[in-house]
DNA sequence: CTAGGGTTAG
């Protein structure tokens, strides 16, 4: 075309271009250089560049092309380039940017454009502004399938669930017919409602009415029967399928996964073609999620064994939530090594998982390395910090973070006051935390929630403040949780108020009567207080109806190895040498004027119903017993344990740090205890 | 003389 001069012709070169420009297997490069040397573009040629780039990897060359356009060259944007820039816009979730176009598209008279007007629902809804959305919605004057389906999905993905269905049954009454993008949308809708019944009513509309079963539109129905609990119904459709990608499969993992039917979950797995890393992540996040994070490591080093992937983002993130789950952390490092070495960028959820590992597994000071060598900071990454600042009992620091991200102007949300107002619980900041909590609404726009509620409960209690505690409570707005009275039976434990502990256990059981930590807690307050009646009359009640609690557990990894010590158990291989440990510990803290408080003994209620020796045996003793014999001494002794820790063991703690000469760093339930030299960092506030 | 908008899983 060069040769015969074709090349120059406008309209002959928009006709090279355009496959160069949009095919499959082209450069979006090579197109860029031919256009660069075509000499008179038309438009045509400049709306397939601006359309090439808005499905790029770069949408923002959309806009440059576009501001060329308007600026450097004989015309003016069409309607067909609108719904382009305007797709660039979406692509980047940039707001402003598309309420100019949208500016733009109003005063050039383009506004009745219906495939703009469609462009821009669906750039509204992906900006989370859905009244904007359907503001443009409604005044479209004749609505196509598109119109509609634009609107459900941006319903849907903003979580707006029943306006969805909603808007569909509005569909259908202005007898518009549906098409397979609205049924992905609507099934999508009831998935994430978990309504099978809707869900099922839909499949058979589908089939009813001939629409078009495409493999999106399967797997939709797929992922609604699994997100539903029909795994029998996704199986057989799953089955029946002649086509199935990627997402099928990933999709019918995550269902048995979820559900714990890891088996079956472990078969497909091996079953599917092409290895790709989105199904291990399926299964690895499933056994995360649920509770089982060593069960989510160990397919993890399958999947390293298995060397035919490699583990990408998603994967990282799951595997450091369950290293910070169990206080792993050597496993939790050799990971970040990993991260490094795989050459991994860190986004902000990566960046929020490691300083959650490196908070949850002792290391605090790694933790603050990962926040401030990272360059984009998000709401999670600084609330994350801000939780692990509390966890240490750090509070000023936690509170200067606080300032220092609304310097950074991210605005925080709700996790990140219940972040702050922990901080100041365990701190005791009480005025700074009442401020906080004061100024979250009205100058923050947060509404607080019964966690925040929770807070504040536990931050007067435990400064002594039951009077403002109860008042505090008697003026929520909303009803007080069970979570509020089991934080003001906390703090009655901690201030020894028999009268108020009953009124608080009360309430609490009102609300759950399965629960055997507010009797647990109740009677420990009987025994500290001498109410020895009280305290056999509670276990007499607790054995007769049978509550079964939470058995305390302490885990400490040693060369990436866990070991988990229930209280009292002989099960471990170095069972004998703990006890002589545990012996020698004993006669030498007596040596040094050690005796045991004897109100806690009352505690074995909350550890294990062993009579004999209760306080030696408390799982976290056992756990420093071992941490002393194979730990090195260099090293801190790191213990992770599944409730709070018991008041004779964290004075233990504070001797063997002592006359032991080590660090031991003890996460409880709800924070970490730093012990060195005979001190704690919780300086006995907890 | 050409063309465009909306869809599922990790």
């Amino acid at each position: 075309m060069l040769r015969t001069g074709l090349f120059f012709d406008p309209y002959s070169a928009s006709k090279l271009f355009t496959p160069c420009a949009l095919g499959t297997f082209s450069s979006l490069e090579y197109a860029r250089k031919m256009f660069d040397q075509i000499p008179q573009p038309n438009l045509y040629t400049w709306n397939t560049l601006i359309r090439a780039y808005s499905s790029s990897a770069e949408p923002i060359q959309s806009f440059m092309i576009f501001l060329q356009l308007a600026y450097n060259s004989p015309y003016f944007p069409n309607e067909f380039t609108f719904p382009f820039v305007i797709k660039a816009a979406a692509r980047l979730v940039q707001f402003p940017v598309g309420q100019a176009i949208h500016g733009m598209v109003i005063k050039s008279s383009f506004e009745d454009d219906l495939f703009i007007s469609n462009s821009l629902i669906h750039f509204y809804a992906i900006c989370g502004d859905l009244a904007m959305a359907y503001c443009v919605f409604v005044m479209i004057g004749k609505k196509d399938v598109v119109s509609w389906n634009s609107m459900i999905s941006g319903f849907v993905q903003g979580g707006f669930f029943e306006k969805a269905i909603e808007l569909y049954r509005e569909m259908e009454m202005e007898n518009v017919k549906p098409d397979e993008v609205t049924m992905v949308a609507v099934l999508s809708a009831c998935a994430k409602k978990r309504d099978l019944e809707f869900g099922r009513w839909v499949c058979s509309y589908i089939e009813k009415n001939g629409i078009k079963m495409d493999l999106t539109l399967s797997n939709a129905m797929l992922d609604m029967y699994v997100k539903c609990g029909s795994l029998e119904d996704a199986k057989s459709l799953f089955d029946k399928m002649e086509e199935k990608d990627i997402v099928s499969w990933t999709t019918m993992i995550d269902g048995y996964a979820k559900l714990g039917e890891f088996d079956a979950a472990m078969s497909v797995l091996a079953a599917v073609p092409i290895q790709q890393i989105a199904t291990w992540n399926a299964l690895i996040s499933a056994y995360e999620q649920n509770g089982k994070p060593n069960e989510a490591l160990s397919i993890f080093h399958e999947l390293q064994l298995s060397k035919n992937v490699n583990p990408d983002e998603f994967t990282f993130v799951s595997v450091l939530s369950a290293c910070a789950q169990l206080g792993a952390m050597d496993i939790g490092v050799q990971i970040h090594a990993k991260m490094k070495k795989q050459g991994i960028k860190l986004n902000c959820y990566l960046t929020t998982s490691l300083i959650d590992m490196y908070t949850k597994c002792g290391n605090l000071d790694k933790a603050l390395e990962v926040f401030h060598t990272v360059k984009s900071r998000d709401v999670f990454v600084w609330s994350t910090m801000i939780a692990g600042f509390a966890m240490y009992g750090c509070g000023r620091e936690a509170l200067d973070l606080f300032s220092r991200m609304q310097e950074a102007k991210v605005k925080p949300n709700a996790v990140t006051f219940t972040n702050v107002l922990c901080a100041c619980s365990h701190s005791g900041l009480v005025d700074e935390g009442r401020m906080f909590f004061n100024q979250m609404e009205p100058v923050y726009g947060v509404v607080p929630g019964v966690k925040h509620y929770t807070c504040m409960v536990d931050m007067l209690g435990r400064a002594g403040l039951l009077d403002e505690a109860v008042e505090f409570i008697e003026k929520m707005p909303i009803v007080p949780g069970a979570s509020v009275w089991g934080a003001l039976l906390g703090a009655c434990k901690i201030h020894e108020n028999v009268e108020l502990a009953e009124y608080a256990c009360s309430h609490l059981l009102e609300l759950e009567p399965e629960n055997h930590g507010a009797l647990v807690l109740l009677s420990n307050i009987y025994a500290k207080t001498g109410k020895w009646d009280n305290v056999s009359e509670l276990r007499k009640h607790m054995r007769v109806s049978g509550l079964k609690k939470e058995p305390g557990c302490s885990s400490i990894e040693v060369n990436g190895e866990i070991h988990k010590f229930l209280a009292g158990e002989s099960s471990h291989p170095l069972c004998k040498e703990i006890y002589s440990k545990l012996d020698e510990i004993v006669a030498r803290l007596k040596s040094f004027g050690y005796v045991p408080n004897r109100s806690h003994l009352l505690q074995l209620v909350e550890e294990e119903d062993v009579q004999e020796q209760a306080l030696n045996l408390h799982s976290e003793r056992l756990a420093i017993a071992y941490g002393l014999i194979s730990v090195e001494p260099s090293q801190p002794i790191r213990i992770v344990k599944n409730l709070r820790v018991c008041g004779d063991c964290h004075t233990v703690a504070k001797l063997i740090s002592k006359l032991y000469n080590r660090e031991i760093l003890l996460r409880d339930r709800y924070r970490f205890h730093h012990f060195r030299g005979g001190n704690c960092s919780c300086m006995d506030y907890w």
